[in-house]
DNA sequence: TTAATAAAAGATTTTTTTGTCTTTTATTAT
DNA sequence: ATAATAAAAGACAAAAAAATCTTTTATTAA
């Protein structure tokens, strides 16, 4: 489903919503060694979402990234489209050109019902939202 | 979720299963011809699944691919594990280590219920009642 | 029994994705 | 002002996935 830098993107996203604000970045450090993942990659992918303004970084000392209140209105789907392509949710789970409803391949009726769940949870839940139920239920990142 | 070569491997077989039989088998080269599919790279997935005993061939004049009772029976999680291996139904849409209702993630709720919709097809569906369906819907492959 | 056929196997190549390292630019605390 | 810091940008390397080409083996129809 998602590249695996599009999973690395959501999960710092997820991270900063919940770990950082303003008044406390992150660096591409801390980051990378909280969710384990390879520094210099996720470096990159956090570049693409804040040449995006997905997210919101400064430079220099006591820089670091950080979600605005603007950022944590925007949705994961933003965040996926941005890495992963506009086509993530609406394209063929066997390839085929089109996916319809109307022309349907013979896994299209699970596919859809199924991928369409987990679009609108992306579409609807603000990142600060999805980041509230994270710490309440106190799920893993 | 599924590697391209997964996506035509199951599409090959869904051909298969509708349009070949012992008596009327089906050659690389028609095959990827109906499917729109590159030549060689689906040759070395039919060689996969029929050294895995999902499909059956023969060599020589006359000879091909085709599906024998026994393949018909099988399922297309069969043919999934076959290539993109065994962990493709019970990992974590955003790679941590584990998948666990316990445990969940942030889109554990969704995507488990996206991929057991779709797992649920795969497995309980034999490839041969899929094939029918696909007639009696004239579904694209 | 031989020539033609088609899959199997092996070896390569190409492309994409993932991951790393270095240099530059902006910021800030001293 | 200056040194230290951290992101941005650019260039590169490694690994994986996708695709291609060649040689071998089995089969069968003539
Ligand atoms: S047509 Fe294949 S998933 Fe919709
Ligand atoms: S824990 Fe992430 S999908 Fe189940």
């Amino acid at each position: 489903m998602f590249s695996q830098a599009c999973k690395y993107a959501i999960r710092a996203v997820l991270y900063l919503a919940v770990h950082a604000s303003e008044g406390k970045k992150a660096g591409v450090k801390e980051i990378a060694a909280a969710l384990d993942v390879p520094k210099y990659f996720l470096a990159k992918i956090l570049q693409q979402l804040s040449r995006n303004n997905l997210i919101s970084s400064t430079k220099g000392p006591s820089g670091g990234f950080y979600l605005s209140g603007q950022n944590l209105e925007a949705t994961l789907k933003e965040v996926v489209e941005c890495i992963d392509g506009p086509d993530v949710f609406n394209s063929c789970i066997l390839g085929l050109p089109v996916c319809s409803s109307e022309n349907p391949c013979p896994l299209h009726v699970q596919a859809f019902a199924y991928r369409e769940g987990l679009h609108y949870q992306l579409k609807h839940q603000a990142i600060g939202d999805l980041a509230k139920r994270i710490e309440r239920e106190e799920q893993k990142i």
